[in-house]
DNA sequence: CGATCTTGTACTATCGTTTGTACACCGTCG
DNA sequence: CGACGGTGTACAAACGATAGTACAAGATCG
């Protein structure tokens, strides 16, 4: 559009372009967006005058001012640990994305898995008077989603599941199990599992699917070898490191429930004179796209990220609409490479 | 706050707690908030039965409604290209975090680097009546900034700079400087520089900091080894797979301006049988966690991402005070690590 | 040709909050 | 003891948009 007025502070408004039109401020409404069913249309012809008028001054609807009369906001509100984490602002991606498809802006916030800053950040976004809640945060902690729920707000979990509440996350209890299935194939029997933070249900979900398949075929892993931390570069180093630190063989096999984590348990092992890919096979989760570039190719479970923030939207606003979804795992796909294709 | 009514599905409003409390609205109003210098005040009497009936019902504010009588919004939008990338994301941390202290809200949309998608973005956020914008996509194309600054929209640029509008951002000129004195002192002679995308001021001034320190040294580039490219592992990697087709001897050393096409150009130095760290030096930029951990260390330039959102975020305040700020250039401090500890 | 219907327009109230102003009440002072 | 200043409160009008409804003009019918 090669409209837009002077430079002056005041926005245009409706009442601006219903003068330059000569009809009433009603009208205009009416014309611009209106032809609410039982609601008197205008005529063709004055619309187009409006329509006009309205391309002239550069007009853009205040979405404040009419969502204060219509009770809309159509505004959705995501809660992550953080946006820096690659996962979680994937899914962000998908969740703007379908967002917007239906007409919806979204606002999100960062709160570090801190319960405090969960509640706080909830509460901000109802202040704003965001339709829906989207939790990419779940934990157990806190009491949050209970509160919600007693509070009616709707709401639906995304990456983490929790309680009974709808969720959209990757099947992680099958990833686990698949990642097990492939060591198992690869003849490995000395297992370690990096598990992520324990009020993640991502990672306890692998983890848990991991360990299912692992003792189904008659095969322990030591409790010392479970070993949980921070879901990235350096909270997998240590945690590999705690692992090569208990006594007996090190693994010649590695599950992370992370790719970053898993990239940082690559370091841990190199410092102790193991090859990933040679000396030692490691699987890690997420198939962030830097995994697959990697000098020695990250073994990965690929999760679909973008479609589980769409489909996030998708659950809410079913909610919003006075349905009671269900909730959606969606598959993951084990993808092998230069880092586990070898045996023990 | 251990408040909450029912699970009505409508809000606590003034109305109902100046009803509770035996007041006005006014007056319940000017309690919980006003004071705004001429305004009678309520009564130490009067205020204290508002704000318990406010506590007792739950009551918050409707930041819409209340905007709308005030004319501020409190909201800022940053636009950024993608939020998984790393780099923006966490400029994004710094912002809402600076932001929030200063009693503002943040909204972000991703804009992919396309020029229509940045002007869409723009002026959804203008309907919502953000105060100003942070720009963390500046690029020569698309006219944007030109006509934001016609319209008289506050907005401050961040990471990327262009014009001589206020920005915040590293200093990439002195960034590439400094990696070029590096390999300079390690006494290498073929080098290679990745990029990245041409329109982004952050790698042009990366790479321009580079050239200009390594000619000053008497020693020159081939103009086919400044390769452009896109700013992740998969980019880094055919960006370097261009550079080792070029005739003559490979490089020694290679400035990669992003730390994730770094990694991607590993892999591809790598396949062609060059080990980073012996046989060839390898530099990024931007220092993400990743880099330190991984198997062998990444040299890489330290960018203080949250301080340049913190740093947008005032430079925007000031604006919107009435002040007219200049840029911040903020400085990067080289890293060195295994990757480039070496000589030619 | 008058009564009824259709169609298009404008008036008015409203969403929840803030703010200018009118007003009532108190004590104080000349 | 009446006028006056100060103080606290409530009324009413906005902010910009929308929805219900009243009303006027033209079309249609018996």
């Amino acid at each position: 559009m090669p409209t837009t007025s002077g430079g002056s502070p005041r926005r245009v408004t409706l009442r601006d372009i219903a003068r330059e039109a000569g009809v009433s401020v009603t009208s205009a409404s009416r014309a611009l967006h209106g032809v609410t069913g039982s609601a008197r249309a205008p005529s063709a012809e004055t619309a187009a005058r409006v329509r006009e008028a309205a391309a002239r001054l550069g007009y853009s609807r205040d979405q404040l001012a009419g969502g204060l009369r219509t009770r809309r906001s159509r505004l959705l509100g995501m809660l992550v640990p953080r946006l820096s984490d690659y996962v979680l602002a994937t899914i962000y991606e998908g969740v703007e994305e379908e967002a917007g498809r239906a007409g919806y802006r979204t606002v999100v916030a960062n709160t570090h898995d801190d319960p405090d800053e969960q509640r706080a950040r909830a509460e901000v976004m109802l202040d704003h008077r965001v339709e829906g809640l989207i939790i990419g945060d779940a934990s157990p902690r806190g009491g949050l989603l209970a509160d919600l729920e007693r509070r009616g707000v709707p709401f639906v979990l995304v990456s983490r599941r929790g309680g009974a509440f709808p969720a959209a996350t990757g099947d992680d209890l099958a990833g686990g199990r698949a990642v097990a299935g492939h060591l198992l194939d690869r003849g490995h029997e000395r297992v370690a599992v990096l598990a992520g933070e324990a009020y993640a249900s991502t990672g306890s979900e692998r983890t848990a699917g991991f360990l299912e398949r692992w003792t189904a075929a008659g095969r322990t892993v030591p409790p010392d070898r479970v070993v949980h931390g921070p879901f990235d570069a350096a909270g997998g180093r240590r945690a590999m490191e705690r692992v090569l630190e208990t006594p007996g063989p090190p693994p010649t096999a590695v599950f992370v429930v992370n790719d970053f984590a898993a990239i940082g348990a690559m370091g841990a092992l190199r410092d102790a004179g193991l090859q990933v890919g040679r000396d030692v096979a490691l699987v890690g989760y997420n198939d962030v796209p830097l995994s697959a570039e990697l000098p020695i190719p990250l073994s990965s479970v690929t999760t679909p990220n973008l479609e589980m923030g769409r489909t996030a939207v998708r659950l809410l606003l079913d909610i919003l609409e006075g349905g009671r979804p269900g909730s959606v795992l969606l598959p993951p796909r084990l993808r092998v490479r230069a880092s586990s294709d070898l045996g023990p």
